[in-house]
RNA sequence: GCCCGGGUGGUGGAAUGGUAGACACGAGGGACUUAAAAUCCCUUAGCCGCAAGGCUGUGUGGGUUCGACUCCCACCCUGGGCACCA
């Protein structure tokens, strides 16, 4: 049985807070400004997850605190409303997908009004409205007309079962990160937004924001930045017949020191190069390859790991400073898209050109860097061997190649310099020859954009006969969804369906045109939401520069981990390019990101619906109301950690509440008298530890201190109505109702969350008398109770005196004393 | 393979060089009650001991230090991310 009405008091609140626009931030550009953002969700029919309770309580608490000390406060919520699920329902229930996103989203806003999340309702953004998907529009044209949104045929990566294409970005290892569908390589003229302009900016950008490492490190990783050499081999070739022409091959390496070790140059199957350098005896043998190469998916040709498979071309082109001939293969672990499409193969020094050279028997040229300690590679075996004892037989175990740097042997004149000396004199020398140059490569690639979907914003470009591809002017958007549609996935997009839409007259000529029937990628609505909600009712503008100026960058963005490289990155993208146009002062949109951790089931395992272990938020605030669900997942563990779900663990928490309001209501309704010396010391001690912890998100412990309090206090026969005030200021961001409810009760009138946040008596947080531990040669012997900030000397007298000790260091010399201030003795014998 | 984390009671977890296990759950015992619920009080790392007390203990093995969960080296296990990127 609860001691008190959640039900009533919480519902009350939340109605009077929304009436007085209690959570609102200010125009008011005096105070401090603090922007604190949750990535907003996408409103599934699920409804809310426990994960996004823990998200969303975790700001909830750093702004309700941050208001309270006079902070102008932005914390605002929205809708990433398009994408594929509200489609696909539609295909399976006919719902259109406006409907069904409407009613989810009414349905979120009215859980996480249920909440109690002080978010700024005004301010609310629906990525799906016409209102808002305008201006994505009008971003992309701004992208157009810079240079920076491309229309190109390319290979890209085709999701069968949702019948779109898909970025880099939203493929993992070959599959759909949405529906793990393997992912196929097509031919399609596509459009893209040009980020790979931005690499080193991206790249350069994390070094200034306070972001997790580990989020950082993907996004390094991801855009791949790598330093190499360019290197051109040459055929030089004596011509048997009239199709054979000369030709060169630029391969890329990040180890030009190892192109004495050369053993053949490999292309990637699809390598434009490959129909005109093939001999006609292998003609027949290369075209099957590549053949089949292509037949494979992107999964079969990464999962077979070390097992490399290749045809030899007939070609063969000069070693760059031997002159030696070097035959030219074809092999599939050879990407096309990194890179030149073709690499050298030094099976001496690189893991996979071994296994490749072992497996056709090609000629392995021994080691030609050495650590000085390792034995060669035996002549046509590739195994290395006369190592020896230690290092070097430990190494030819591991086998095959030898990748990392040393000094150069059997190299020519490059003989006898350390790797990184040999690489700056074989670019020098190369140069001079004009057959190699340094090059930068990267991972990233554009980011592909277009979907062919119905649910997502129309990319507003009509194509023209006359004048090609022609942007729809920007008097005209928004270029709107149509609705006679049939959402049934055929491989186009359904707005080709919709004659309404399809059929235009060209804006330039006014003759017949068509409209491109794309929509866009969800994830460019959401690479810059954050910047509509500084002025989300703005009709002529993305975004007001004044008001984003005022607010921006995010000064806290949490959320979770999964978009790392997705979101994270393209709003940093988005923010870069919007700097450049000058339209915002800034070029990091996010200075600080904590990710929460996973909320896990009871076993510890993911939630999911197929385990049946979900958590609905919705039955635990039924059961334990919204203070005791959001303050038990804030206690469940750190926040930033993984943490399983427990049901018993909750009523934890309702007892707690439930004292609470037992204690509060026997301050109201007795005269107890303000609280004693202890009882004060110990309330000044709560103050700072439950606000520094909130500075820190270590609302765990944050809440274990007020329990503390609170377990002193409702024991206490003191502490009266000024305690009890300064006691709910603190917990009023965790338990929003109950604290405003008791304030209430306490006689005041205003709102608690716009009272001040208390403060704490630094002098009051130390106790007057401290319990010193005594060990004798590191182990706990005894203690002493001592007045804080004793003298040295007097202490080490009377942990002499000290009965136990004396037991233990009689009869031996003491060697050594260490004291410790207010903490420790050590008698060290 | 590479890049991040993490390993502490029956459980979630505290403690970032100074009394290991705060706080909470669970469990055991007791009070109140006709009874139950709720609440309150006590016990709760392990081992030895009637007790006082002692010994052991933070994945494993070493090291640094008066003192190590915390720092250093090596290893084992585990969660997550990336992965034929030349």
């Amino acid at each position: 049985m609860r001691k008190y009405d959640y039900r009533k008091i919480e519902s009350k609140w939340q109605e009077e807070w929304e009436r007085n626009g209690t959570t609102g931030a200010e125009d008011d550009s005096s105070r401090r400004k603090f922007y604190v953002l949750n990535m907003f969700p996408y409103p599934s029919g699920a409804g809310l997850h426990v994960g996004h309770v823990e998200s969303y309580a975790g700001a909830d608490i750093i702004v309700r605190k941050r208001r309270m000390e006079g902070w102008n406060v932005l914390f605002p919520m929205g809708w990433d409303a398009f994408g594929l699920p509200a489609e696909n329902y539609a295909i399976k229930s006919g719902v259109h997908p406006a409907e069904s996103t409407a009613a989810n989203i009414d349905n979120f806003r009215r859980q996480m009004k249920s909440l109690g999340f002080a978010y700024d309702w005004p301010r609310e953004t629906n990525t799906s409205d016409p209102a808002y998907y305008r201006w994505t529009q009008w971003l992309f044209l701004l992208f157009y007309k810079n240079g920076l949104a491309y229309r190109d045929k390319a290979p890209v990566n085709w999701c069968d079962s949702c019948q779109t294409v898909l970025a880099n970005e939203q493929v993992e290892g070959g599959a759909c990160e949405r529906c793990k569908n393997e992912v196929v390589q097509k031919d399609l003229e596509q459009w893209f937004l040009r980020i790979t302009e931005f690499s080193d900016r991206l790249l350069d950008g994390l070094d200034g924001i306070d972001w997790p490492e580990k989020i950082k490190a993907m996004q390094r990783n991801w855009i791949g930045r790598s330093e190499g050499v360019e290197i051109v081999f040459r055929s030089e070739r004596v011509r048997k017949s009239e199709s054979e022409k000369d030709f060169s091959i630029s391969v890329f390496t990040t180890r030009v020191d190892t192109l004495f070790g050369v053993s053949c140059v490999v292309l990637a199957p699809e390598h434009p190069l490959v129909k005109e350098i093939v001999t006609d005896e292998h003609r027949a043998t290369v075209g099957e390859y590549v053949k089949q190469a292509q037949g494979k998916s992107e999964l079969e040709r990464t999962g077979t790991e070390l097992d490399k498979t290749g045809v030899p071309t007939g070609a063969t082109v000069k070693h760059p400073f031997t002159g030696e001939d070097i035959p030219v293969w074809i092999a599939d672990y050879v990407l096309a898209t990194y890179g030149t499409g073709a690499v050298m193969c030094v099976p001496a020094h690189d893991e996979r050109d071994y296994g490749f050279a072992e497996k056709y028997g090609l000629e392995v040229k021994e080691v030609v860097v050495s650590d000085g300690e390792s034995g060669k590679l035996e002549a046509g075996s590739g195994k290395i061997v006369g190592g020896g004892e230690g290092e070097k037989g430990r190494r030819g175990e591991m086998g095959q190649a030898f990748i990392e740097k040393g000094r150069l042997v059997d190299s020519g004149e490059f003989s006898g310099l350390t790797s990184e000396e040999a690489i700056d004199k074989m670019v020098e020398a190369l140069a001079s020859k004009k057959l190699g140059e340094k090059k930068v490569n990267y991972h990233l690639r554009d980011w592909l954009i277009s979907r062919q979907r119905y649910w997502g914003p129309p990319i507003p470009i009509i194509y023209c006969d006359k004048c090609g591809e022609v942007p729809v002017p920007e008097k005209d958007l928004p270029v709107l969804l149509p609705d006679d549609v049939d959402f049934n996935p055929t491989g186009e997009s359904p707005l080709t369906a919709s004659k309404t839409f399809h059929d235009v007259k060209c804006p330039k000529c006014g003759g017949d045109a068509r409209r491109e029937s794309d929509t866009m990628d969800t994830f460019v609505d959401s690479s810059w939401y954050f910047l509509r909600y500084c002025s989300p009712h703005d009709g002529e503008h993305a975004f007001s520069s004044h008001d984003v100026a005022r607010w921006c960058p995010v000064d806290l963005y949490i959320g979770g981990a999964e978009h790392a490289v997705l979101h994270l990155l393209y709003s940093r993208f988005f923010t870069m390019v919007l700097y450049d146009a000058g339209l915002i002062p800034f070029e990091e949109p996010f200075l600080k990101l904590i990710n929460q951790g996973m909320v896990l089931g009871e076993g510890g395992e993911k939630m999911s619906k197929s385990k049946g272990n979900v958590i609905n938020p919705d039955d635990v605030a039924a059961e334990h109301g919204a203070d005791s669900l959001r303050m038990y997942e804030m206690f469940m563990g750190e926040f930033e950690d993984a943490k399983p779900w427990d049901t018993q663990g909750i009523v934890g928490v309702d007892r707690f509440l439930d004292k609470v309001w037992m204690t509060v209501h026997d301050v109201v309704h007795t005269e107890r008298p303000e609280a004693d010396d202890a009882l004060d010391r110990l309330l000044h001690k709560t103050v700072r530890k439950v606000s520094e912890d909130i500075e820190a998100f270590k609302f765990n412990t944050a809440i274990s201190a007020m329990m503390i309090f609170l377990n002193e206090w409702s024991k206490s026969a003191t502490g009266g109505r000024e305690t009890a005030g300064t006691f709910l200021k603190l917990l009023a961001p965790y338990a929003p109702h109950i604290a405003e409810e008791l304030w209430h009760e306490l006689g005041n009138e205003k709102s608690i969350a716009l009272e001040e946040w208390p403060k704490w008596d630094e002098a009051l947080t130390k106790d007057e008398v401290v319990t010193l531990v005594i060990q004798v040669n590191g182990k706990l012997r005894d203690s002493l109770e001592v007045a804080a900030g004793e003298d040295e000397e007097r202490v080490k007298e009377m942990a002499l005196a000290n009965e136990k000790v004396k037991g233990y260091i009689e009869g031996k010399e003491v060697k050594r004393i260490v004291v410790i201030q207010d903490k420790i003795i050590n008698i060290v014998v």
